[in-house]
DNA sequence: TTAAACTTGACATGAATCGTATCAGACTCT
DNA sequence: AGAGTCTGATACGATTCATGTCAAGTTTAA
């Protein structure tokens, strides 16, 4: 049905979605989890079972699977084991898809980088902490780090 | 003769360090640069033509060729338009390697990984300057970015 | 309970990637 | 002169990836 193309190292494409069957823009994406009502109503909004992910991200669902395999996501588990997709799930889903498709990377460079991204993210976080008393100095680092993000050409909100 | 085989996605292994001789500790992803003659005794030595640089790395001319197509390292000439490796170049074909090889990336995730890895000297090379009045500042850059860069799990000297 | 629809893991498929290999014809260097 | 290199094109075998398919188990609605 949609097989993607594989970008070469140099190319670069709009994302047209070469899928004939155009989706129903947002009517199918029920919910999969009736989820307890009683319960305060917290934003357990986003939470989606494989199929219903699948179809928001347009992808096959054995697709996620594989990701999930490989440590790319972790989405949560209903108590009979059915996978359960976050909105932050499928944001990480666009970011792998992102990194995949426009970028060219093969899944072992999308783990390389999302642990890089993970580590970097860490590393600024620590040192703004460290330089709780220099202000001065912490601007700098936030400065320089943004830059760092910034140059990676992430989509935004990965 | 010598196909390599391509490793998957989780696998872990150890870096074979296996770099030779001692260097200036400049050890960046920089192009090429003819050597000074300032420094102290020059190694010039350093100087391959194709057919070299593959055997010393083991790898096919072809592949050479190919990276440098793809932009992945950028070796001198000879007034004939004869490529010349440099120490540099090999270091940083093993860098390529290693990253293609031990950590299974393809060709586009090593390209996105050396910018990474320029854009990171960088900003920490910049953090360092304007943050020179602030040893205890610059310490903590330091360490942190160092930390940065071990968790990326690097061969030694990239 | 029953049946439809779904999910699961395992395996298959087709297109693309990558390192390597080979060729021809022109050029470089010792 | 002759060995080696250049460009470029093409081809190969192994591997990767998204997708497709299957049987068996689970969930859901009537």
């Amino acid at each position: 049905m949609y097989q993607r193309p594989r970008t070469r190292v140099g190319t670069t494409n709009q994302p047209t979605s070469q899928t004939p069957p155009p989706r129903p823009a947002s009517a199918d994406l029920a919910p999969a989890k009736p989820a307890a009502e009683d319960e305060a109503v917290i934003e357990v909004q986003g939470v989606y079972i494989i199929s219903v992910a699948a179809r928001i991200l347009d992808i096959h669902p054995q697709t996620l699977r594989k990701y999930e395999r490989l440590g790319l996501i972790n989405p949560g588990r209903t108590i009979g084991m059915l996978r359960l997709y976050s909105i932050e799930d499928i944001k990480k889903v666009r970011l792998i898809r992102y990194l995949s498709d426009e970028l060219g990377l093969n899944l072992a460079g999308v783990q390389f980088a999302l642990a890089a991204f993970d580590n970097l993210s860490v590393i600024k976080q620590r040192m703004g902490s460290r330089l709780e008393g220099f202000p001065a100095a912490q601007q700098v680092v936030h400065e320089e780090m943004d830059l760092l993000f910034e140059s990676l050409n992430l989509p935004v909100d990965g």
